[in-house]
DNA sequence: TTTTTAATTGTCAACTGAACACTTAATATT
DNA sequence: AATATTAAGTGTTCAGTTGACAATTAAAAA
């Protein structure tokens, strides 16, 4: 078989930065790196990209391998390519960030698996060029959450309208008006209240809300404009 | 030096979209491909990422060889990276994609270099993936540019109202009602009225407009909503 | 002087967004 | 049993924006 000559080739990693909510505040996910140089340090869930597989095969592998996430929502975010991003030899990262539930997983991750939760206005250090990374994958969910309903991916299939309201607070560290929020977000056709309430946060309880998945998946690539130009009270 | 040893080590490319507007339609550039394996097939301008650059270099590096174009708007779209998008030997290619006014290149483009402009919706078939990268392109570029300032990247530095209308008709192909536009376009604050008008158009002319670069640098992370949401007329 | 053609400009009605406070439901307290 | 407490839920108003719509103006051509 031919092959392109006297080029150079390179190592191919993808990294995932991996964001939960935890119904107070944003997290990431972190694990303790494995390999030597720097072994031991908080680093993102990477790995190498295999001879017979896609970057994006490759993420969800090693998402699965590292903390038994699967399923879960995963897109590609950006790649690193700067050639002393890793000290050790030059190596690409196709970069990913993932949205998940932090409810339905926790036992797992904590039982299984050393993956850890860290605030994230409070997270470590991290190695290479993860901080950037990360720094990237914050500006991007702010962005594509003030347009498409993005953020229900880190919510539980039942949710209230103070934990979504919570949620987006955190997103984008402001506060909004209630009024004002839940006219929005139920104007979109996307919620649908449930009979029952979540008793645990308050003596009067709130209503659970279920997506309207056909709503969901035909407004997913409308612009919403969920977010407000001035934040209030 | 320590290495990851057991690795395999892959090819990397970046490929470049280049967009260009002549005042009528959407253009995209191509060349024909010099390598071996669809040697002289419609092709993006791409090169492989060499060892001590990083992709962004790379991507500015071969547009320029394989164009001469140079301090272009160039912006990172996505990395592709099935297995087998390239049947010589696996290669990853990071596209990028770029907007420039076609004016100010057209004549060094076909008297240096043999790229060649095709109307945006009549571009041939491409090799391998180059097709799919063209239409993630075209998709981003409506996405980005209803929300910023980016289309001006497309126009000389002198432009009228009704180029730039045409401009944005021809990305979103649709009409606007032109004294809404206008309207819309003037309220940002981002144009500046020059004293001299555009003759060559029509009997009564066009005045010419500048970007006010400083309130451009600072209105461009906003979010614009320059697109009404229905087309008119 | 009149005609032609495209550029430029204005109004109104509907909608959207943001500011703002009281009522209600359930439990806890007395 | 009545009252207090706490967070959930709900409406109105005003200002700004958007979109539908057509008449006027500037310059060259006839």
């Amino acid at each position: 078989m031919t092959k392109y000559q006297k080029q150079t080739r390179l190592l191919a990693a993808v990294d995932c930065i991996v964001f939960g909510f935890d119904g107070h505040t944003m997290r990431l996910l972190l694990i303790q790196r494995a390999l030597e140089a720097e072994r031991g340090k908080w680093s993102l869930m990477g790995g190498f990209v295999q001879p017979h597989e896609s970057a994006d095969e490759a993420a969800k592998r090693v998402l699965h391998a590292l903390t038994g996430l699967q399923g879960v929502y995963l897109e590609q975010l950006h790649t690193f390519s700067d050639p002393a991003r890793d000290p050790i030899e030059r190596t690409l990262s196709i970069a990913y960030f993932s949205l998940i539930d932090i409810s339905q997983y926790e036992k797992q991750l904590s039982e299984e698996y050393h993956a850890e939760w860290f605030d994230l206005s409070a997270a470590p250090r991290l190695i290479f060029d993860h901080n950037e990374m990360v720094a990237m994958a914050k500006e991007k969910l702010r962005y594509k959450a003030a347009l498409h309903p993005l953020l229900f991916e880190l919510l539980p299939k039942k949710f209230t309208l103070p934990q979504l309201q919570t949620l987006f607070e955190g997103v984008y560290e402001t506060k909004f008006d209630k009024r004002n929020f839940s006219r929005k977000l139920l104007s979109t056709g996307l919620l649908v209240r449930q009979a029952d309430k979540d008793m645990s946060a308050s003596r009067k309880g709130a209503f659970y809300y279920k997506l309207n998945s056909k709503n969901y998946k035909a407004k997913f690539q409308d612009f919403l404009n969920l977010i407000p130009r001035t934040g209030a009270r």
